[in-house]
DNA sequence: GGTTATTCTTGACACACATCAAGGAGAATT
DNA sequence: AATTCTCCTTGATGTGTGTCAAGAATAACC
């Protein structure tokens, strides 16, 4: 799903940053309307990626655009599923609905990911619903080109296969996150889950704005805060805005409260 | 995956009563050794419902029988997966291991349904541990006839495609529950989950000892048992044991504290 | 460049739930 | 029937994290 190594969290890409997308990016932003190449796209999704020629122009044709600006919501809690949504360039998050304008961020997805695919083999409607944290390209892929993809390529269906089984996978993480771990050890295994392999020190940048990854790890901002601060005044980190500096990633595995 | 209507925590068979099944453990009881009809129980599995007797064969073929006692391990944390498996009766608990014989449970898997399927389509080891909560009786399908399944019917992928996804619905229900309700209220939620469509009263038995529950709700004995003691106070249920009364349904739906 | 929103931080306080400890209630065993 | 488990309950107390409220810092906008 990720050459980035083990994502604890999945659904989360800490550095958006895949030249390929990137450069899709820029054509987005200078020519709107261009028509850009799906097929190319479709075709590098992570999912898509062992497709012949003949599944990727099925899918294709039952793509569309979306364009959401920053904000606007992709789809609501209880609305039903008629396909799923590929991210080309800018990022989406998935919540639930709550009091006054509280929610709990589930997941936040970046280029070259995808999601609501799960809703499809159900009758059921979404769970979450989807808005996009910066205006974005998604690609939404109708549920019936999937399903003749999937009878037309079997090997296909074990990739579906593979890419839910990983999704349970983090959320079975994240369920054991949520119930026998602190909130600074869930922050911690956050920041650890960018590690690129570099021995002692790593630096980089939260994905989004610290109240959504708060909320991700379900955390108020407040907590947030105060953690970050209390693993600053502990040495294990340096903050300043968005980046983050670990200089002993150790030390900071080694941390346990 | 249930005829028990929605099923808000999924993996729950609150009342393990399938006639099939239960005639199934009583020649399981009375001739330990007697040679079960393994097609015919994997025929009636949820999951394989509308495979062709050849595909069942074929997965015949990959299974053998395991018989756990009470207490004893399937597998731990970390173990490999070969294959998946199946309860025919009896019931299997899977958990987080944690500090000093605390552990949280995930699932409690009762007859007629399956486990352990999602880390076949992946590289990774089992998150969780799997233990009899009683002795039971299951079926463990290799991951190679699974697979051949797989590629002689594609429909059966779907199927597949669609338990996963049911699972994935159920853990992001999970996820919904731990983040932003309170104790009482994933108590209650959980109570109300084996409605069956009857209107007014309803009584039945939990499905395993009050401890069990409780952590699977992510609570301690303790406050499980307390918080069970404000709704017999409030009049909403009565505690017998393990058998459960609740005189008016709607009543109890409504509780929010 | 200054103003207005956001976002983030910090403090004081409250509360849900966990922890520790001890006592009951059954069921199983002798 | 008595004993030993195991499971459950109840009380007293502690604590992690949320809530409320008010600044500080940063970004966005005119």
């Amino acid at each position: 799903m990720s050459a980035r190594g083990p994502l604890n969290f999945p659904y989360i890409t800490p550095i958006p940053s895949c030249a390929f997308y990137d450069s899709v990016c820029e054509i987005g932003d200078y020519m709107p309307n261009h028509k850009i190449d799906v097929s190319e796209i479709l075709a590098n999704l992570p999912l898509f990626r062992q497709l012949g020629q003949d599944d990727i122009a099925l899918l294709v044709q039952g793509s569309r655009e979306i364009r959401p600006q920053k904000g606007e919501f992709i789809f609501q809690k209880g609305d039903p599923s008629h396909g799923f949504y590929a991210v080309v360039h800018g990022q989406i998050k998935l919540a639930f609905p709550s009091v006054q304008g509280a929610e709990k961020v589930v997941a936040i997805i970046g280029p070259g990911q995808s999601f609501g695919e799960a809703m499809m083999f159900m009758e059921k409607s979404y769970p979450v619903f989807a808005q996009a944290l910066t205006d974005s390209l998604l690609l939404h892929i109708s549920k019936q080109a999937l399903f003749t993809a999937i009878e037309h390529d079997n090997s296909f269906a074990r990739k579906m296969l593979a890419g839910l089984s990983i999704r349970l996978h983090g959320l079975i993480h994240d369920v054991e996150a949520y119930s026998l771990r602190s909130g600074a050890q869930r922050l911690v295994g956050y920041l650890l889950q960018n590690e690129n392999g570099q021995n002692g020190q790593m630096e980089f940048d939260l994905p989004a704005s610290k109240q959504i990854i708060a909320s991700r790890l379900n955390l108020t901002p407040e907590t947030f805060s105060r953690i970050l601060h209390q693993l600053t005044e502990a040495g294990l980190i340096q903050v300043d805005g968005r980046r983050i500096t670990i200089p002993d990633i150790e030390a900071l595995r080694q941390y346990d409260h």
